[in-house]
Formats: C-alpha cells, sequence, structure tokens
DNA sequence: GACAAAGTAGACAGATCTGTCTACTTTGTC
DNA sequence: GACAAAGTAGACAGATCTGTCTACTTTGTC
C-alpha cells in the first residue's frame, strides 16, 4: 500500500471508530487491530492520538462538505434551495450509523485547553455558514443575509443535535418548519 | 456533617468539576481531595462512579428548574414571557463558570450503553419542553402549544450549544429573534 | 540484486484510574 | 460511658491506555 493510502486507510479506519464509540473510549490499539497494521506505522503516519483526531474531524467535515453540496445542487436554485439541507440530514438520521455531530462530541471529551481541536471545530462551523449564506443569494442586503444564514444555522445544528438525543426526528421536521417561515 | 449533608456535599463539589472540566478526566481522586474527604466515604454514599454521574445530572438540573422558573416568575405571565428563558440564558452566558448543556457534554462522554443516563437526560429534556409549554398557556389549541414548545425547546438548546460553542452571544440573541417571530 | 524506505509483531515502561480493603479514629445517641 | 455508625488515610490490586523501542521482514526503485 503506498504511503498515502496508508495514511488514509488510517483516518477512516479511526474515524468510524471515534464517530460511532467515542475517541476516549477508542484505543490506539483498537484503531490499528481495526486498521490492520502496526502500532509503528501509525506513529510513523502520526505523532499522536491527538493529531489523528484532528485528521478525523478534517474527514468527518471533508465528506460532509462534497455529500451536502451534492445533495442541494440537485435542488431548484431559488429562495427554497436551503431547505434542502434538512432533508439530507432526514437521509443521514435514517442512516444507522447516525450518530450526531461529531464536534460536539470530540469539544466535549477534549481537555478545554486543547486549542488546535478548538479552533478546528469553529472553522468547520463557520464554513457551513457560509454554505448556508451561498444558498440565500436571493436576499440582497448583505447584513440581512448574514443574520438569515446565523438563524438556520443554529436551527440545522439543533435539528442534528437533538434527533440524536431523542432518538427521534421531530426536531429535523420541526426545524425544517421554522426554516421555512424564516425565508418567507 | 450528618449523613445527608455529606453526601450533598460529595455531589456539589463533583458536580463543580464534572461540567468545568469532563466527567472522564475527572478522577476519584480529585473529588475526594476537593470534597476533603476519605475514599470509603465517597464509597459508602455511592457504589460508583456512574452513580454520582447520575446524582450530577439531577442535581445540575434541579438548581437550573428551579433558577430558570424564579426568573421567568419575575416577567408578566402574558404571550411573551417564555422569551424571559433567553435572556436567562444570556446572564447564564455570562458568568464565568457557563459550560454548555451538562447533558450533551456526558452524552458525548458515556458509553452509548448506558441506559440509566440516557433516560435520565431525555427525563430532564421532556420536562424542559414542559416547562416551556406552561409558559404558552395563550395558544389554546393543544397541538399547536406543544408544537411552538418543542420549536423554541430547539432553539433554546441551540443557543446553549452554540454559545458555548463560538464563544459568542450571537446564537442567544439569534435564537430569540427567531422565538418571538414563532410566537407573533 | 542491492539498498533504503516502510511495515511488522509485540514487549514494555510509565502514567493513568476505579474500587476494595485494612487498621484506626471520631461522632452522636441512649 | 458504652456502642454503633460514620469517617479517615492510604496501600494496593487490577485494569486501562499511550507511546517507545527492538529485532526482523517486505516492498519498491535504481
Amino acid at each position: 500500500m503506498p504511503r498515502s493510502s496508508t495514511r488514509q486507510h488510517i483516518v477512516e479506519v479511526a474515524s468510524d471508530l471515534f464517530y460511532r464509540n467515542g475517541y476516549n473510549r477508542t484505543g490506539i490499539n483498537e484503531v490499528i487491530a481495526e486498521s490492520g497494521i502496526a502500532k509503528a506505522t501509525l506513529y510513523n503516519h502520526f505523532r499522536s492520538k491527538d493529531e489523528i483526531c484532528i485528521a478525523y474531524l478534517q474527514y468527518k467535515h471533508e465528506v460532509f462538505v462534497k455529500d451536502i453540496k451534492a445533495y442541494c445542487d440537485t435542488r431548484p436554485a431559488n429562495g427554497r434551495q436551503v431547505l434542502a439541507i434538512f432533508d439530507f440530514l432526514e437521509a443521514f438520521f435514517q442512516d444507522r450509523d447516525f450518530n450526531g455531530c461529531w464536534c460536539i462530541k470530540t469539544v466535549a471529551e477534549i481537555p478545554r485547553e486543547d486549542e488546535r481541536i478548538r479552533k478546528e471545530i469553529q472553522k468547520q462551523k463557520n464554513q457551513l455558514i457560509n454554505f448556508i449564506e451561498s444558498l440565500l443569494m436571493d436576499i440582497k442586503d448583505e447584513d440581512e443575509r448574514r443574520d438569515t444564514a446565523r438563524q438556520i444555522y443554529l436551527l440545522y445544528e439543533s435539528a442534528v443535535s437533538e434527533s440524536h438525543l431523542h432518538q427521534a426526528d421531530w426536531p429535523i421536521t420541526s426545524a425544517k418548519a421554522i426554516a421555512s417561515k424564516i425565508i418567507g
């Protein structure tokens, strides 16, 4: 296996385990056993478990952005296109691998001082707000567009967390209904 | 110290530590050192760390319910009284001990199989929805009242998580603005 | 086919952390 | 003041888990 795909393979396996079972409850030994690689190989690609955590967050975000963009692209580019993000979430929720927001989960597990991870997560959330804003180009006033994007972002985030917490999809339909009201 | 207040003392100290530094990152030894009690005393009051976790969640919820009710009671009991929950949150956010939602934090840290903790958290969230509903008695239709309570609950939850995540209060003002629009 | 780079299997050091147990002391009540 | 209940200080077993290191093998390239 070429070096770059070994790294990628580790990231994918670790991501699955971290997301499913939690970062602290997934040991390095589990990652290497599941990856079928030696421990020294893992530490040849990553300096520490922390570094794998960053790669995990980036990988989840990368896949998420790709998927949600592709999903929204199938809808007509009008003022209501943004509502597609809730339909995307509904599909994600129905998937048996759904386990809430990786950012929120990870932030709860790491020490508060870990600035690298905190910054990465804030970056991801800001990119999501920007993406939502890009779907709201019907709104000509820049401040209003930004405000609306933030509001829909809040609803989306809530829908993710709460559908996971309650193990039910009413938060998704409810959030979508509010978003629909907001964009008029 | 009488038995009941020893127990209460442990719960308060453990709650501070769990909420501030996280459940998994707070060891039993830290709890007893901070409480100034012996380890055997702790295990005389609680069978396991897990049991302290339940007591922690219940204690945080109890204080929260008492405080938010008292806060909302100072406002006129009209259709807009429910908006006070966002002002309450704003005050809580300004407090330097604010550290997001203890339920979300704890759920992220415990194994998925821990049903007792999961049930406790769902119970707390349902009580919050019921409390919000009790502030919406202006809405006569029962289904509509329930729906609205859930919507405002989603906004409140989002405001808690996101103000913590972004270390900024715009999620609170933004969520309040949406809630205000919903109740008309 | 020589050689470097990458990978292997797993022992092990060292740092956690929970929960038990021991031998003893303090406190509160009759 | 006797006695039980509650608390103390801390050793220790046993179960983690991360990251290093050793001695060796495989792979890819010139």
